[in-house]
DNA sequence: CTTCAAATGTTGAGAGCTCAAGTAACCTCA
DNA sequence: TGAGGTTACTTGAGCTCTCAACATTTGAAG
């Protein structure tokens, strides 16, 4: 148990403004997805993974792995977009286990429909007030912690996040 | 109604990195929180604004500018909270409509040993991959993006976004 | 082959959030 | 002074998410 190390002054507004904007751009755009196409915007990025998939298929679990989702909330949220008949499951022939969900046509219809309003809503949130260079320099930081957060969220605790801190 | 301008690579790349690190960060210190202190991220935000207050008090109305938070959630929240023991709520001798949120010595007590574990999750997962010049220039670029977030968000629609798009 | 661990996916209960609707107090101004 | 708008806050219903528990199928090891 060592001493605390706090966050400097400009790693404390840094993390406030990285709060901030993903909470406001967020609920920002879950409020015109809502609005517009009757969709949460996490359901949106699942009708988007699954469009863009061969076949517009995916396993359940590829799914989850693109969508950043746990199994859980993607079997929920599948429940869901099954009842509006945007997406249908159809069990894998070969393992019994694996589930495809498969956008359906008329999902894909809503999610046509949906795309520009949400798309111009990112445009003027996002990237309408920042310079290329400044979206560059974002991407290349935002990967890198993504890479290690992607890292932490595989393998949690192998090591012990207790123990070899010395 | 003009033709819709898609997002080019570059930018959506960005988007995507962006959205699943701010989900991913989101979830790991929401995972943290409530496992080692047993509240979500949301309530530990609004106890953070609470101690930096003067008298750790703030009427709700501050508090819900503070937070980033709707007035609903914030009355959710504080419900919650005032359960628990670490928040109370005073009325205001002057204006009997507002009503004043406090935290309570247990509140600071949780607040305290929260917060150790938490600016640890932080580092771990924002600051330390990053370095100091992505740190400073991550602040830059998100507070212009907040800065037309703020803005958007106070008066939606004095101009109607359907009609001067011309 | 049988057993046991791993992989895939689902469910239900509980909690937080959103949205729309409400209540109550204050303020303005004719 | 009282009518109408504004400000401050709360509530309830419905929906999504989390977490833990579960069921089923597969793969591996003896």
């Amino acid at each position: 148990m060592t001493e605390t190390r706090w966050l400097d002054e400009d790693e404390q507004q840094t993390w406030r403004a990285f709060l901030w904007t993903s909470r406001l751009l967020n609920e920002a755009l879950d409020r015109q997805l809502q609005r517009d196409s009757g969709l949460p915007h996490a359901y949106y990025v699942i009708l988007v993974m699954l469009s863009e998939a061969p076949g517009r298929e995916l396993t359940m679990s590829e799914l989850a792995r693109l969508a950043r989702s746990s199994p859980s909330r993607l079997s929920h949220a599948v429940n869901r977009l099954e009842e509006s008949g945007w997406v249908r499951r159809v069990k894998h022939p070969g393992d019994r286990r694996t589930t495809f969900a498969q956008l359906t046509d008329e999902g894909f219809e809503v999610l046509a429909a949906a795309a520009p309003g949400h798309v111009e809503a990112v445009r003027q949130h996002l990237f309408d007030p920042l310079s290329r260079e400044q979206v560059l320099e974002l991407r290349e930081t935002l990967r890198t912690v993504l890479t290690t957060l992607d890292r932490d969220g595989e393998s949690p605790d192998l090591f012990g996040s207790g123990g070899g801190r010395s």
